[in-house]
Parts: C-alpha cells; sequence; structure tokens
DNA sequence: ACATATAAATGTTGTCGACATATAGATGTG
DNA sequence: CACATCTATATGTCGACAACATTTATATGT
C-alpha cells in the first residue's frame, strides 16, 4: 500500500532546478533524497524532462568541453518557476486535505498512533 | 493544476462504509462532502466498487423490499477494514513527505502564505 | 406528458508509472 | 588487453486508473 501523488516527481524537479541548473542523472540524485524509499526510474525522468521541455518548463543544451559521457543540462525558464509556485499551492490544498481526512478517521490504527 | 493523491476515492469510500452499509449513489454524496471542489465520476465510483468486491474488500446485495430503483448495497469485508488502516498508515506517510517538502521549499508563493 | 432526480452500469480514450532494453563514453581491475 | 561497471541519455511496451460519454430503468414533481 502506498498513497501516491501523482507527478510528485515533477515538483521535485522543478525544486532541484530552481537551485540552479543540472543534468538528467544528477535530478535522480536529488529525488532520491526526497524519496529514499523507492528508486528513481530513469527512463521515465528522461522522458518527463523531454516532454516538460515540449511544454516550455524547462530549457536545456548539450554541455560541451565537459569530461564523460555527454550531458544535457537543463535549466527552469519563468514558465517553470510560475509552474512551481502552483505546484507549491496545490500541495498545501491536497495536505489539507489528508489532514482534515486524518483528524476525522486518524485513530483507526489501534496502538500504532 | 492539481496535486491529484492516486485512488484518493477509495479511503474516502471505506470511511464512509466504515460508519455502515449505504449503496453507491450515497456514497457519491459523502464523497462529495470531502472533495467539494470536484464532481464525482458515478461511473468510476461503481466500477471501482465492483472492482473492489472482486478483491475481497466490500461485499454487497441488492437491497429487497424498498421503494425506488433497485439498490445494491455495499458493506466492508475484514479485508476491508484492514485496508482502510492501511489507506491510513500510508496517507499519514504522504502527507509527513509533502509538509517536508513544503517545509523547505514553501516559502516560494511570496505574499501568499 | 414531460422533465428531472435517483440508481447502476458499460465503452472508449489518454496519461502516467513500472519494467525492460538500447546506446555509448569513462574508468577500474585482473 | 579484456572485461565489468559506472555514468548518462533515450526508446518500447504494458497495465492501471481517471476523464468523458452514453445507456438503461424507476420514481417524482409540474
Amino acid at each position: 500500500m502506498a498513497a501516491r501523488l501523482e507527478r510528485f516527481n515533477e515538483p521535485l524537479v522543478l525544486a532541484a532546478l530552481s537551485a540552479g541548473p543540472t543534468h538528467g542523472y544528477d535530478l535522480a540524485e536529488s529525488l532520491r533524497a526526497w524519496v529514499p524509499e523507492e528508486q528513481i526510474d530513469l527512463g521515465n525522468l528522461y522522458r518527463m524532462l523531454r516532454s516538460m521541455e515540449d511544454d516550455g518548463i524547462v530549457r536545456s543544451e548539450w554541455s560541451e568541453n565537459e569530461p564523460g559521457r555527454a550531458k544535457r543540462t537543463y535549466e527552469l525558464t519563468d514558465v517553470g518557476e510560475r509552474l512551481f509556485d502552483a505546484w507549491i499551492t496545490a500541495l498545501r490544498s491536497t495536505n489539507n486535505t489528508i489532514t482534515e481526512f486524518l483528524q476525522e478517521h486518524g485513530d483507526e490504527t489501534k496502538g500504532i498512533a
């Protein structure tokens, strides 16, 4: 059982990028810090990044003159920053809904709380 | 934008049924009380109830000798009650994750909080 | 008589996450 | 050197679930 929050990886990515540009593989590291219990699916992460780029949420380019495998560096656009704000608001609202629900029904797990 | 919690209707139904048996249409009323902003999809609700019955979470039978259109009355099984407990635990955990995230990033919406 | 509310159900479609696989350069090790 | 492993990006496929639409049927209000 898990109460999965749909698309929650998106605000995690937005938060990570709001601290400055990085590339996909590093982003996966940041996400792991937030959700240590579940391993990040890199395939889905890259797919998400490309879809976010299609929507103008992030912008990317191949990093040049860097050692190692070629990396694509992502950074937030203005649209992305505004989306981040919207996510924060939405998460607050969701959190309130859950909190109210737990207040009304949270004594169901006898002996754990 | 909405931070949708996947399958959140399920714990709502479980909570409603834990207060006693009812039928699908009444359940929709209870759900509306919890999520007034979004209208409940009755089609999906009935589909969900059937699937929950397949999984042994609820049990149902046609109500007899009742006026009006024939109703199917649902009640929780033991499995359903345990699932409800599991949902509570999972929701607590999700709530903690969101809360931590908001504590670190919640000052993004300038002038609203 | 006609519209609307109650009640249950199916069909169809799109989005997203889970899992698998492909490609390729860099680095470590026997 | 050969081979494994790590870093890095990307696509293919599948299934679960929500959104939206439509169907059937009874009861009630005007």
